[in-house]
DNA sequence: GTTAGCATGTAAGGAGTTACATGATTTT
DNA sequence: AAAATCATGTAACTCCTTACATGCTAAC
C-alpha cells in the first residue's frame, strides 16, 4: 500500500544510525558512510527515497519542534528524522534475522557494525553463519578450482589464490572473534561487551 | 540503434571467453562462474540477454554447422557462438580502456582474469591504476576514520581495521605483481609472460 | 516412459546510481 | 551580494536477479 519496501542494506543502515540519535538526512549520509566506511557508500539519490518510504510504513517521523500553531511553522529546511516505536521493533527483527541475508557480504557488514546494538546471543549467530557461508564458498571453490585446473592460465589462477586466500583470511578473522565472545561469557541480554582487542601486539597475525 | 548497450562485466567477460574458443549458452556459464569464481557469478537470466545483444552489435555470431541447405537445418537445440572481427577489436579495445573502470572492484578483476590476452604495457598501467585507486581509498578511509574515531563503538572501528587491513593487502599483491611484470622485461607485444609464479615456496608471504 | 539434467529463453522487478533541479544558509 | 556548501528531492536509467515457461536428450 506504500511504495515498494526496500529491504536492503539502507534501510538496515538507516534504522540503525537513527536508533542512536535523530538526524536529518543530509548529516545521515555523511555518518551512514563513515560508518560503512571501507565497504559501501551510499547517495542521496538512493537515501531521500528511502527515507520517505520509510516515513510511509511509519517507522521512522519527522520531529515536530512543538510549534505546530507558531507563524513560521509552515516549511522548515531542515527535516530531523526520528525512529518510532515500530521502527525499533523492526530494526532488532533485522538486526536479528537469521535468515542468508545475515551472512551477505553487505548484510553481514552492516549487521557487524551494529553489533553493538545487538544481544550476544545473536551475535555468535551471525558470526558463526558468516563463517559456515565462507567455508562453504571455500569448498565449492576449491572444488570447481581442481575441475578446471589445467584450462586456465596463470593470471586467472593467480586471481582465484588471491581471492581464496582473502576468504581464508576473514575465516580466521572470525573465528577470532568467535572465541572472543564465547570468552567474554554467555549471558545474554547484555547489549555490548566490546571484543577483548586492546593489545597492541595483534599487527601480525602468525601462520 | 540496437538494444540499449550493456557496458558491464559480462560483456567483457563473454567476449574474452569467446575469444578462446567457441560455446554455446549454457557451457559459457559454467565456464564463465568457473572463471570468475570467487568474486562474481552470473544466471542465465542475464547472459541469454547479453548475448542477444552481443549478437545484435555483430560482436559475436552464431556458428554455421554448414548445412544451409539440409534438410536438418530448421532450428538445432544447441547455439554455438563465436566471436567476429568487430567482437574481437571490441575486445581488445575494452581490456585496454584506460579509464575508472578498469579499477573498479569487478572491472578489474576481468580485465585482471585476462591478463593473458592483454599486452604488457597494458596490464601494467592497469595494475598501476587499480593500485593508485587503492591507495586513494586507503587516504580518505583513514581520514575520514580520524574525524568520527570518538563517535564508533568498538565494533565498528573492528570493522573499519579489518576493512583497511584488505585493502592494504591488495596494495602489497599489487606491488608484487607490479614488480614481476617489470622485472619480466618491459618489451611491448607479447601477448602474455606470465608472473614468475613457479616457486614453490610461495606459501607463506612473510611479513 | 519417466525422471534428471541439458539448453534456451522471457517478464517483472529489485536495489541502487547518475544527473539534474532547486531552495536555504552561511561565509567572504 | 556573490560564492560556497548545506539541504532536499526526482526521473531516468543500469545492471543484474528471480521466477517462470519450455522443449530436447540421455539414463534408468
Amino acid at each position: 500500500m506504500s511504495g515498494g519496501h526496500r529491504s536492503g542494506v539502507l534501510e538496515l543502515a538507516v534504522l540503525g544510525l537513527l536508533h542512536e540519535t535523530p538526524m536529518h538526512g543530509y548529516e545521515l549520509r555523511k555518518r551512514l558512510n563513515a560508518f560503512l566506511g571501507a565497504f559501501r557508500a551510499f547517495g542521496y539519490g538512493s537515501l531521500y527515497p528511502c527515507l520517505k518510504d520509510l516515513l510511509g510504513q511509519g517507522l521512522i517521523a519527522e520531529e515536530e519542534p512543538g510549534l505546530t500553531g507558531s507563524p513560521l511553522a509552515g516549511r522548515r529546511s531542515k527535516i530531523v528524522y526520528r525512529l518510532t516505536a515500530e521502527g525499533k521493533e523492526r530494526l532488532e527483527q533485522l538486526l536479528a534475522e537469521p535468515g542468508p541475508a545475515a551472512w551477505e557480504d553487505d548484510g553481514f557488514g552492516v549487521r557487524f557494525a551494529f553489533f553493538g546494538q545487538t544481544r550476544a546471543d545473536i551475535r555468535l549467530r551471525i558470526l558463526e553463519g558468516r563463517r559456515t557461508r565462507l567455508e562453504e564458498r571455500l569448498d565449492a571453490f576449491r572444488a570447481a578450482l581442481s575441475r578446471t585446473r589445467e584450462r586456465l592460465d596463470s593470471y586467472t589462477l593467480e586471481l582465484h589464490r588471491h581471492g581464496l586466500e582473502s576468504v581464508e583470511r576473514e575465516v580466521r578473522w572470525l573465528n577470532e572473534l568467535i572465541a572472543s565472545e564465547r570468552q567474554a561469557g554467555g549471558e545474554p541480554g547484555q547489549p555490548s561487551p566490546p571484543p577483548g582487542d586492546n593489545d597492541t601486539s595483534a599487527g601480525t597475525s602468525a601462520s
